[in-house]
DNA sequence: TGATGTTTAGTTGTGCGCAATCTAAATGCT
DNA sequence: AGCATTTAGATTGCGCACAACTAAACATCA
């Protein structure tokens, strides 16, 4: 608070950014995967609905978009080629007929098997420690927290 | 190397995983931008390459790609939507017609002024410390490093 | 010099993300 | 019961990402 708020041409510098990094990594992580889970069949964000379904059993659209941070128009088309891929069954929840449920097919659930390894190949591939990529996660975490939390925090 | 490379079913803990703490942070920054950029008619990979532009001035459509990991089949569409935007030019070289340079209007350097103020708006926006962003940073740029510099790793 | 290979952009096709809109089912209210 | 409101999911449209392919310009060298 020393003498802030006047804006520095310097903070234009794409270097300095950490949302830069956050963009550049997230993406650089995510071609790290790409091989492994090509061989699965699977696309990342289909790998992540495939965690929370092995973690979770049958979950709702709902329940996946709230683990995921995914709203309908993302899940919706992903779920219909899981399911065309023979992973995943779809079915409306009888007792509340608005509500559709995800499940597992025997075909998906044996992936898991497959699965399994890919994230200790994978943090090892980075070659951060393990201590390390546990911070960065926690700080993460954080930031994701509030900047999802904030409505829109308009100055206006 | 304990008694490591024995997969734990808890590795496909969705919550422990870096990389999805990397997806969701990214994808929650990037909406924190979002609003702010509406106001330059930007979407956030179209501001990366104006910090580009406005850092380094004419740049080549290469050069670009290799500032923002980006490859031609995403930026030829985006860069033809800014030209639309009446922000930037493209040429092609006349020293090397395989080159094309992208290079800003008055329009597009004009709207640098309404740009400089962002960085700090969301970096203050998340309320994490100055320091703690700068040291995500640099284990960031460490991660894109690696996975960047890894043409594929595979035992095979 | 002409054949060959490399570099640079652009195009096409697929799969996300996300806003906006729509439909149907459930719930609340009087 | 009757009707407005809310909720869950699907659909549409646009803009990335990225793989695979094409075409043109340049480089190289027998």
């Amino acid at each position: 608070m020393t003498r802030a708020d006047r804006p520095d041409p310097g903070d234009l510098d794409l270097q300095k950014q950490v949302c830069f990094a956050l963009y550049a990594a997230s993406r650089a992580l995510t071609a790290l995967y790409r091989p492994v889970l090509d061989r699965l069949g699977l696309t990342y964000p289909q790998y992540l609905v495939m965690l929370v379904l092995w973690e979770r059993g049958p979950t709702s659209v709902k329940a996946l978009g709230e683990s995921l941070q995914l709203d309908s128009g993302t899940l919706s088309p992903l779920l219909k080629r899981l399911e065309a891929a023979g992973l995943v069954d779809r079915a409306r929840d009888p007792r509340d007929e608005r509500s559709v449920v995800v499940s597992l097919t025997p075909s998906g659930d044996r992936l898991r098997e497959q699965a399994t390894g890919i994230p200790r190949a994978i943090a090892e591939a980075t070659g951060v420690p393990a201590s390390e990529l546990a911070s960065l996660r926690d700080t993460l975490r954080k930031i994701t927290e509030v900047a999802t939390a904030t409505p829109d925090k308009e100055t206006t």
